[in-house]
DNA sequence: AGGTATTCACATGAAACTATTCTCTGAGTTAGG
DNA sequence: TAACTCAGAGAATAGTTTCATGTGAATACCTGT
């Protein structure tokens, strides 16, 4: 036994590793040089060079699917930009991402964070919403100095907040004396700009940038520069690069995707102490990164959930097609078992909905004439899959 | 045989409740002047 | 005296329940041949 660990350190330290420096690989890594994406990064240079002269630049709303380099080029530019600030005037940036639940997902809490941000500690709750306004104000005002607002994620907290905020947040310009404030909205969703108040979204967007998703070609541009900085030499046979990229590609050109992908097949053959990730390698991360995906999905669901979707594997071992009404019934008993106050059928029925949505039950409303309506469920997953599922929910959240 | 009517077992919606989380207010506390 | 802290009230929100109504087709029940 303790041979056997001592030779997976020893292993590990010793045997010469497939990785050099894996950060390249994660995705908040910010390379040297961004790749492909010369034209929304000129875009944006552009548009924020006036305050280098000490001008307000236009407000920049930047847009394009998940994975499309939209963060790492607004950073990377404005990183650019504070290296070049002379004494011009002081530039500040300030970079929230609003999906951080808990930190930035509300009118009072975002605001709050900007002040934190700005060095002012503010109490957590507590204060009217204006008053924290008004020290935000003063923060910025305080001194001559253009400040760079970038808000990561900015959909979700509008649909969470409302578009108030960003309201609020284009007016305070106009309130300011010395100070400048340029926003940087980022976001994910395509659509989000049509739900929009009109004035905010006229000077949220004065300016738009958007970032198309990358071809398979530029993908694998980019996984070749990240790999020569995170592999060491020899350790990626002859198209792994390739195929990460060409599934990547397929997801909508993710490139976040791509790089999950190398680096998991990477620790995969790892593991296995094996010197060189071969396509088989890449195939098998696709598969765990999809597992992942789910296992997370599972763990992450309310008790009540897991308790269904318990319920439902149990049954489905015995039986290949359930209804709602019997998963109904083996819910009511686990949560009689374990003590759980039980929910209604209503939303039962909405529950099971919601894990058909995630991708771990295939549901389908079908009539049986005579003997009623109901969803025939089945798993969406494989049989392994759904194992593995059950042993979590079994040993991890007691439903054993 | 052919045509309605029933019926089952939930689905789906809307309104009403509830518990939790936010926001705001004013009283109490602290610290600096 | 201004700034800060904090408990508690009221508002907003999310999660559920209750009530009401809707659904599709296998079956039951007629009807006239």
């Amino acid at each position: 036994m303790q041979t056997s660990i001592q030779s997976i350190f020893s292993n590990y330290t010793k045997g010469k590793s497939i990785f050099v420096n894996k950060d390249a690989l994660s995705t908040s890594y910010m390379p040297g040089s961004v790749t492909h994406r010369d034209e929304p990064m000129n875009n944006i240079a552009n548009i924020l060079a006036p305050c280098l002269r000490g001008e307000r630049p236009s407000n920049i709303f930047a847009y394009g699917k998940t994975g499309t380099g939209k963060t790492l080029c607004v950073n990377y530019v404005v990183g650019e930009l504070l290296k070049n600030t002379g004494q011009n005037g002081s530039i500040r940036t300030v970079a929230v991402n609003c999906k951080m639940r808990k930190i930035a997902d509300t009118e009072y809490r975002l605001v709050a964070q900007l002040c934190k941000e700005l060095g002012k500690q503010v109490p957590a709750t507590g204060l009217p919403t204006s008053k924290i306004y008004e020290i935000f104000n003063d923060l910025l005002d305080g001194k001559k100095q253009n400040v760079i607002l970038v808000l990561d994620e900015i959909d979700t907290l509008i649909k969470k907040a409302g578009d108030e905020i960003l309201y609020n947040l284009t007016r305070i310009n106009q309130e300011l004396k010395q100070a400048k404030l340029t926003i940087i909205g980022i976001t994910n969703n395509l659509s989000f700009a049509e739900g929009l108040d009109p004035r905010v979204k006229s000077s949220l967007s004065e300016e738009e940038v958007f970032f198309k998703p990358y071809d398979a070609l530029e993908l694998r541009d980019i996984l070749q520069q990240r790999s020569q900085i995170a592999f060491a030499r020899g350790a990626l046979s002859e198209g792994v690069v390739e195929k990460c990229s060409a599934l990547a590609a397929q997801e909508h050109g993710d490139a976040r995707r791509a790089l999950d992908l190398l680096r998991v097949a990477g620790e995969i053959a790892e593991r296995n102490n094996e010197t060189a990730i071969t396509e088989k390698h890449v195939d098998l991360a696709q598969d765990k990164i999809n597992l992942d995906k789910i296992m997370e999905a599972v763990r992450t669901q309310p008790k009540q959930s897991q308790a269904v979707l318990w319920s439902a594997i149990k049954i489905m071992e015995v039986k290949k097609e359930i209804a709602t009404g019997e998963v109904y019934e083996q819910y009511k008993k686990v949560c009689k078992k374990r003590g759980l106050a039980s929910l209604g059928q209503r939303r039962v029925s909405d529950l099971i909905t919601e894990l058909g949505m995630l991708g771990i039950l295939n549901t389908k409303i079908i009539s049986k004439g005579r003997y009623g309506r109901t969803k025939e469920i089945k798993p969406a997953v494989p049989a392994q899959l759904l194992d593995d599922i059950k042993t979590v929910l079994g040993k991890d959240f007691y439903f054993e």
